[in-house]
DNA sequence: AAACAATAGTAAAACGGTTTACCAAATACG
DNA sequence: CGTATTTGGTAAACCGTTTTACTATTGTTT
């Protein structure tokens, strides 16, 4: 059977002084002690491997470090970037993230609710586009725990929240397109619009009004969210006259590429493709991806920073940054004759 | 401020009965409690929102169902399946796994050491192949605390572990381009080689001594455990004369395509290229790769069922589980002419 | 009606730390 | 030399639960 657990009173009985002193000088606390009962304690710490319990501590209010990283789904590769952003800024700065990939599951999301409502982490990041308001808001009630959102533009609650220029940002895309003379262009997105993704929608349409241009329906494709969604998109646009193609993002994307492919179609020779994300991948498609590029470093750390701020100051006023985003242009794009196919 | 937290004796007074009944009725233990009393309790926990606290809960021994999944890089893509895999599998049994993605942060490192060591986590699945010994014996002896290790085979403590067959893995890809009438063949392996990358290694050179060939060492490239890594092995492999390049995994591999491209080769017409571990994306490369596929979702059953297992019954034998990999064929392979190059 | 069992409930001890408030001895001060 | 301060240290309260060991009331037997 396993030994029972070393506690505090065995180090302060192994140095034959009292708990509050190692209390104290194990926590850097200990000024007054002489500098011979702190070596005695610390001695004894390692002598006995003494660590105290993460719950007891947690208990009188030395809550830990944790920040809690909530994010739909860890395989995607702007999220996996995005938390590691994330951990990169929080570590520095002495906080711990712990990543909740939620994948979907009802459990799970109960699960961290229960873990944040009763006081687990320090603070959370809510990077998960699809949450719905409900979680969100019971989160945001509850437990008033220091929360910032970011990918999500749809929910009303007044936390803080790191956001990048939806509107702007699908405007540029579709510019940037009709700038190389692409006027039928074919949107794909997924079949649940999140808040963000009209507004990046409203963005796309705006710049073909401005142009004297219009949208047409028939080129809107709704698919999944994932590269499988890309290529049976790209299975219907092969059938319409559209000469781009606008990804969701570069996940979808890449499914695209591959589903042209697997019809005989080339990019960017029969079809200019655009992503959005900038996952860390797309260097390394062939050919490299045109993409509206998020500043996932520079998320990360305002993320965190606002998360800081947040948890010092429960009660400041709640603050919204919007960042921009930068188009990477690749070689999956390419310019057409003025309203023709060919170079 | 703040409102002081909700606890127990809250719920209690406004039911008007003990903090005992409280206690008891919310965990499912009140059989005796009139059911009027029960309702009671429910409505006050509603209506002050009540949950427990994560910390006292934890002192009195009730320690929560979390586990820990401990990887190097959740960049990588195979780590990021492998995780969600072990999700999957533990969620059904009532556990719920927190990634620790530790990428190569010391801080990060001696963090979960911390939290493991005073028990936060009922067990701690450890995937990282770069984990150095001396951390696994931190943990392994610090605490006892219930640990799975999967993805390395270099450790000597006797920790349960599930591992993949690593050297049948290499001879049956080595065996396999031999079969395709390669002769000469790169492999792109990281410049750390941990003890599962020799294993395999050994593997690949027995099939070549097997077929009475022998690797040649100016074959061997040493580069980054990632994309780029593969783009720069690539300008090196089309200075030699190999017709097929052997990637340590997926992730290496899309670099050598990219790498490749650059330089205006193709595969497979110029070289057939192999990848390991078979991430999810690699079905969407162009041209889909061949590649070892590690049976990433059994690999997340077993080790939960693992852990799961030892967590009840501390002090059973310790068991290995080695499983075997798949040879998944894309269309990055083709076979060449008896020793020549042209199909 | 006495003995016993079941029912519905509670008080108090633990869990393992941190922190507050206090103390005794030694030193400094006027 | 008597008082004030510093030095080095401790006892005990507290954090919010769970759990153990009781009790008081009511109901059931014989």
């Amino acid at each position: 059977m396993k030994a029972n657990k070393t506690t505090i009173k065995d180090v302060a009985l192994k140095a034959g002084i009292s708990v509050t002193a190692v209390s104290l000088i194990l926590n850097g606390k200990g000024e007054r002690f002489s500098s011979e009962t702190k070596r005695k304690v610390h001695q004894a710490q390692l002598d006995l491997d003494y660590y105290p319990d993460y719950y007891a501590r947690g208990l009188v209010g030395q809550r830990n470090n944790s920040l809690g990283i909530v994010i739909p789904n860890i395989k995607n590769p702007f999220f996996s970037c995005l938390a590691l952003s994330i951990e990169q800024a929080a570590i520095p700065k002495g906080y711990f993230p712990q990543i909740f990939s939620v994948n979907g599951f009802k459990e799970n999301i109960d699960y961290f609710i229960e873990q944040f409502a009763s006081g687990t982490q320090k603070g959370l990041i809510l990077a998960a586009p699809g949450a719905s308001k409900e979680i969100v808001d019971k989160l945001s009630l509850h437990n008033e725990i220091p929360m910032v959102l970011t990918d999500q533009a749809d929910l009303s609650t007044d936390d803080d929240r790191v956001l990048i220029a939806e509107e702007k940002s699908g405007k540029e895309i579709a510019n940037y397109l009709i700038s190389l003379n692409h006027r039928r262009i074919a949107f794909v997105i997924p079949k649940k619009l999140t808040m963000n993704l009209v507004k990046r929608f409203t963005g796309y349409t705006q710049a073909f009004v401005e142009h004297g241009l219009e949208v047409s329906e028939d080129l809107i494709f709704r698919t999944d969210f994932n590269p499988e969604g890309g290529v049976k998109a790209a299975k219907e646009i092969v059938k319409t006259d559209a000469t781009a193609i606008i990804a969701i993002n570069d996940d979808v994307a890449m499914g695209i590429y591959k589903g042209l492919n697997l019809l005989g179609k080339t990019v960017p020779g029969d079809y200019s493709v655009v992503g959005f994300d900038d996952f860390n991948l797309n260097k390394y498609l062939i050919p490299s991806l045109t993409t509206m590029a998020q500043p996932i470093d520079l998320i990360g750390q305002k993320v965190v920073d606002l998360l800081i701020e947040r948890i010092k100051y429960p009660n400041r006023p709640s603050k919204k940054i919007v960042l921009d985003t930068k188009l990477k242009i690749g070689d999956s794009t390419r310019k057409l004759n003025e309203g023709g196919r060919v170079l």
